[in-house]
DNA sequence: TATGAATGAGGCTTCATTCAT
DNA sequence: AATGAATGAAGCCTCATTCAT
């Protein structure tokens, strides 16, 4: 699919790549404040001034990093929840593919926010169709993305099973705690 | 209550807790990993050499912190939840004190992460009492505060009402996104 | 000996002793230029503010060392010196005291060299009486001391054996190097 | 002889050298233990940061700074000694080079005991060839070293003449203290 | 465009010294 | 006298950024 390109270009790309690449891996080891550009470009095979033909700024990669995650995050996270028939249907699908991101070693320390505007959007559409009572899309993206988060990070911590968690969650915000009447 | 102090040990504690507000205050602002020890002392009165009296590094402070918090949350958090006679109740004084906790001006950009203990141990006796269906008390636990951190945020922010949200986010854990049938 | 001092007296010149002694140690492990005035302190019970009811500075408590050290050496590194018969007696008293000294465990990293003016003055005393060739009395006691401090240095590190070493410093001394014709 | 290096080479080997003779005078002034690497830099037309392109610590300044100084004294200290025909030549071969090298100015504060191991085994190969007694090559070098320097720091003082020193020196050496009987 | 050394600002930490108790 | 906390200077080191090659 990608158009063969000229050596020059195809460098190019992949010292820009080898930035990023390290800087998912810096940013995930000390988190984004600790770390230093100078970090980044130890864990590249690039010379210190390579940087600045590329990024102005760690918070320029940051940025990049964003956009090329949440580029990644959307196919795998809205995957099944558009044609959801049901609100179960729908909380199974995020979570299952929520947990699998977490839980993905290639992906490690991936942070379902960025996935946030996706999930707000799917839904308002899920509402709209009647799936989902009519609470506020947004604080229900934050509260089902902060859990998941969450309990992903359990998960691949080793604390629960992927599987039998994606149905507890399920249950847990499709019915809620309290038990029948 | 408190027993008046001599003066030489009523200033070491004022000026520990310089240190505590003026470092709570810097995570909030910079983040932890980008805050440095002398962007914490800059924001207090004393000298740059005066830190190490008080903590040995960065680490420290947010231990120190860390355990400030704690015992600030519990007796907040734990109000009402330990007699609630029914899960709204639970969840309505949970999200009530947790939000008013994000909100609050004084005691900004708390991690109601830091509450995980206290909660669980509550939710446990609460699913032992029959008030919650038989969950994972650990991963509720962890999703209640995920979800109650995470829209905490939104409302600090401006984003939505305290009470309002409240009574929706007790309504989302209590009953779910299920309409009914 | 010592007449009896009243309390406070007695304290006093424990307290100077403290810093002495901690001094010398920090001095012999550390190397005086690398020595800190708070490296003393830290050897001591004492705080720090103390040493200033003591001593001024560093170089002052080094001076306090140098005049206790060339007391302490003086008796050792004189004895049997001033009576000797023959310049052998006089090499081999001088190498047996100096070794002794470096080799004993007690008084690690003395610098002999404090026993210069003590030793000039025995070898301008011995030269006169006709028991040495008449050499520079100041150059001869250089060399003495030198070669004295470096060998016992190595016998203290537990390469040779004190005696052997005196022999042979004192015939190196006495007779020189050269094969008889 | 030397091959014409790039400019960026050449500044690389001249900026290393600029901080090793600045490490020379300073250690000389102050001591290795009292000297920092500010002073270093200091001494330098370099800014503070440089200083680590080139060594990681003082420490490793000084290791430079020793292997420098050996090889420097390696061919002077060793000239005329190998090839010497008696022991007098030997010794005075050795006194000379070495009161030249203590005494030359631009060679100031070096330590002879760099040049340890050369004369050792120099000494070993004459008293093989039967130059000297059979005594204990290590002791003798030590010996013959630390008079040397000690001697050498007197003549550097201005405290007598090199020529006349060397002579009395070899003849110390040479034949001992003793009168003739 | 890639390189990597130079720069000096600035963070971390320890120090000598003072002084209220 | 003895104490030990406060101070700010200063040492150590790493950083972001520039720029000659």
């Amino acid at each position: 699919m990608d158009a063969v390109l000229p050596r020059r270009q195809r460098i190019k790309q992949q010292n820009r790549q080898f930035i990023l690449d390290a800087a998912r891996q810096v940013f995930a080891e000390q988190g984004y404040g600790a770390a230093t550009i100078r970090d980044i470009i130890r864990a590249t095979p690039l010379a210190a001034g390579t940087f600045y033909n590329y990024f102005t700024s760690k918070e320029d990669v940051r940025q990049a990093l964003e956009a090329e995650m949440a580029a990644a995050l959307r196919p795998v996270l809205s995957e099944g929840r558009a044609e959801a028939a049901t609100a179960e249907e729908f909380l199974s699908a995020f979570f299952s593919a929520a947990f699998a991101l977490k839980t993905g070693t290639e992906t490690a320390a991936i942070d379902l926010r960025a996935g946030f505007e996706d999930l707000r959007a799917d839904l308002e559409s899920a509402v709209a169709r009647g799936l989902f009572l009519p609470l506020d899309a947004g604080a229900l993206a934050a509260a089902l993305l902060a859990a998941a988060d969450e309990i992903g990070n359990r998960l691949a911590a080793g604390r629960g099973d992927p599987v039998q968690a994606t149905g507890e969650a399920t249950l847990l915000f499709l019915r809620g705690v309290q038990p029948p009447a």
